[in-house]
DNA sequence: TGCCGGTTTCAATCCGCTTTGACTTTTTTT
DNA sequence: AAAAAAAGTCAAAGCGGATTGAAACCGGCA
């Protein structure tokens, strides 16, 4: 993620002004990765603002010139991972060949998203902001739009549901609730359970439904 | 300490030394019980000493006296929560009249349990001790132990299921992974989808498990 | 080419607030 | 009167946020 373009002043190849915008935006980026790790690392709670700039290789003073308050970071963080999400999803489905066997595919893409430190992160917010109404207010927009976004992507991965909408629905639930289940639980308890044959029991159900 | 208890027939019938034992008791219990209760309603995180002194109605200097730190207070809860869960799963299922619709019943119970403040507060913990190895230690063992009770509970009452093991793990699983999934849904996210049909749909998957 | 005014970036320090747990005092019980 | 329980007090530590001042960088100008 933009490599250090720190100090190269060049001989005025670059737009003036555009330069120390682009700096600016890669040590935005910077801080707001860093937080997205310490969440995933040491939990939401634990994260104070100078674990993000430890973490991102700056100055307390530095980071809170680009981000007046903590709040500030996890919006930008909120912002980060929502578009980092829905884009992970997008490029696992559109790269499928047309001919593939979408439903195994669309359950392994699925599965693979939940393990992804990503989604943890995004899990410890909505954790936190159950209690916490500030960060509430920040993720449930975000949570609205990537259900919404899921749900479209969803459609046009599987256009022959189009006539069924109570099977296509209670499939989308199933797989939800029990991919992000056993995320949970990998989290949490760390049992890792026979989750092999869950999924492909999960396939089999999926199959079933569009069948019927 | 104290080795002699001069034993003094006092004109009371009360055992002398029991009944201070018998208060100290109830306000240890009062005490954990404003300890998880602050957990669901503020969260882990947000949960300090203060707070539950005063939602126990006790100085914190009281408080103190009988849990000499925050964490002996969080095993307490543990235990505490570990116990009444299990002891609410046990009479839910031993109530159960011998010809009633098991399943159905079985995944109501579960569902009723997963809706309950004391599993929020045990989620609570359990994401919480994601990143705490403290608060992990004291945990693990009690959700060993639980999943082990659960187990064989589940194994009781449905003893027709003996000498499937894989049908039997599997439909476990899935039960376990939907409700926490759509558990944990409800907790952050939030969006009370089409729960009944989902349940239903649960209740449908275990029959046919249970029939093949 | 090389120096200058203004702006952006960053480091160090300080302040106010909260939490914690040890310590001290008061009240109750036997 | 002695012991236990409860209540109150307090200092240390950690947090977030503000301030201050320095360093680096830009375009411009000789």
């Amino acid at each position: 993620m933009a490599a250090k373009l720190a100090r190269k002043p060049r001989s005025g190849a670059q737009n003036p002004a555009s330069w120390q915008a682009q700096k600016s935006a890669s040590t935005r980026n910077q801080i707001v990765e860093a937080a997205i790790k310490a969440f995933v690392s040491m939990g939401y709670a634990n994260t104070t603002t100078t674990h993000i700039a430890e973490e991102a290789g700056l100055s307390r003073g530095a980071m809170l010139h680009h981000f007046p308050s903590k709040m500030d970071i996890v919006k930008a963080a909120v912002e980060y991972l929502h578009a980092k999400r829905l884009a992970a999803f997008q490029r696992s489905i559109t790269e499928l060949p047309p001919e593939a066997d979408r439903v195994k595919m669309a359950v392994e893409a699925y599965w693979q998203h939940v393990q992804h430190p990503m989604f943890v992160a995004f899990f410890e917010l909505s954790v936190a902001a159950r209690t916490d109404d500030d960060l509430k207010a920040i993720l449930r927009p975000a949570q609205k739009e990537f259900a919404a976004a899921w749900y479209k992507m969803a459609q046009d991965l599987f256009p022959e549901w189009d006539g069924k909408q109570e099977a296509f629905d209670l499939a989308l639930d199933l797989s939800e609730y029990i991919m992000e289940g056993i995320a949970v639980s990998y989290m949490t308890h760390h049992s890792p359970k026979r989750v092999d044959r869950l999924l492909e029991y999960l396939e089999k159900c999926l199959r079933e439904l569009l069948n019927e």
